[in-house]
DNA sequence: GCTTCCCGCCATACG
DNA sequence: CGTATGGCGGGAAGC
């Protein structure tokens, strides 16, 4: 029920004439997943309806449960029962993460090398491996699994692995691609300087770990630059700033960058170590919202410093894409992002 | 032009 | 059987 309202959706009239945008990037599954986050995250929040999350963002069911499934795959929601989600909140993501760590290891899931020559491990499709993620309570092997196992969610789980049992803190997409479902598809042409990578960030800002102090373990970095400036929004016609209630900084900003040509790691720990990628500087893609690095709403659209990219092409080769997983991962990626913004967001004003 | 990816149909699992 | 779930292709936005 409640299907949908036609209103607040990817349809806005921006003209006086009366005209209606439509625009992809505002029903993104990652802008999506910001707002599900920053409904659900708060207190006094432990169950979410879907259809209550459906309506409350305006989408069709359809779109929760990709949201669900990927949050879930990480521990930030449980299923509780049908059209019942229990929130489990962003503390849950290290134990989560140290489960499928293990996990990984334990399935090979280690990744060599996402550079030139594409070498990247010899698919260990295991797929059929009943690889349930034990979620920390009842280990009950539950036979409910029956077809969770080619699903976002183990997609989604298997893509992590891939970091958390590597050595790089970086993999293209075509490595994943290729670890995860097997290769054989390499659409069309990668002849342009595309190159996909994903790149693994911490909590955002976590000098100090409140609370509990046990999230330090290995707290993944994840990252993706691509092609180009990513969504950036400010081409055309950015149309305003949002029209409605609270806040919705990420529209304002064009791209961040990072350097991180030092060596200094705060949270790093055994596992995770410099690959082969040295370069100076990184290009942050899309929209990161704001608190991610102390930038507020700086929409400051200097984009002089995206040279750093090209070093990265050419450390990594470009090879053949994965639709399918082009566009998965497109949605982790951006995602992700939100998801540590929002941690970002609370380990700050702590 | 090619790539990314949103929409939503419809196959499937569930109750 | 109806309902809940989510894979997947097409087509269009984005670049």
């Amino acid at each position: 029920m409640s299907s949908s309202s036609s209103s607040a959706f990817g349809f806005r009239e921006a003209e006086p004439d009366g005209k209606q945008f439509y625009s992809r990037k505002e029903k993104s599954l990652g802008l999506l997943c910001s707002k599900f986050l920053k409904l659900y995250n708060r207190d006094g929040v432990e169950s979410i309806g879907l259809d209550d999350a459906a309506s409350r963002l305006g989408v069709e069911r359809r779109r929760i449960y990709d949201v669900v499934n990927i949050l879930e795959s990480i521990g930030v929601v449980a299923r509780q029962a049908k059209n019942l989600y229990s929130w489990q909140g962003f503390d849950a993501i290290p134990e989560a993460l140290e489960v499928l760590k293990e996990e990984g290891l334990r399935e090979n899931f280690n990744i060599n090398g996402c550079t030139n020559s594409g070498n990247v491990l010899n698919d260990n499709e295991n797929e059929g491996s009943t690889c349930t993620v034990t979620d920390g309570q009842d280990s009950s092997s539950s036979k409910i699994e029956s077809k969770r196992e080619k699903s976002l969610w183990l997609l989604t789980q298997n893509f992590v692995k891939l970091f958390l049992c590597s050595d790089v803190d970086m993999i293209t997409l075509d490595s994943a691609a290729m670890a995860l479902l097997g290769d054989s598809n390499n659409s069309t042409a990668m002849r342009k300087s595309r190159k996909p990578a994903f790149r693994w960030l911490g909590w955002k800002g976590n000098p100090c770990n409140r609370s509990a102090g046990f999230l330090d373990l290995n707290e993944p970095k994840k990252r993706v630059f691509g092609t180009d400036i990513t969504n950036l929004r400010l081409k055309k016609n950015k149309v305003d700033s949002l029209t409605e209630k609270k806040s919705n900084p990420k529209l304002n900003v064009p791209k961040y960058f990072k350097h991180c040509n030092e060596e200094s790691n705060p949270d790093e720990s055994r596992l995770e170590q410099h690959s082969k990628h040295k370069s100076k500087g990184f290009v942050y893609g899309p929209f990161t919202p704001a608190s991610i690095s102390g930038i507020h709403d700086s929409r400051s659209k200097n984009t002089k410093q995206v040279l750093d990219f090209a070093s990265l092409a050419s450390t990594f080769r470009p090879k053949y894409h994965n639709e399918a997983v082009n566009g998965l991962f497109g949605h982790y990626v951006e995602a992700w992002k939100s998801w540590y913004a929002e941690v970002g967001d609370k380990e700050q004003k702590t």
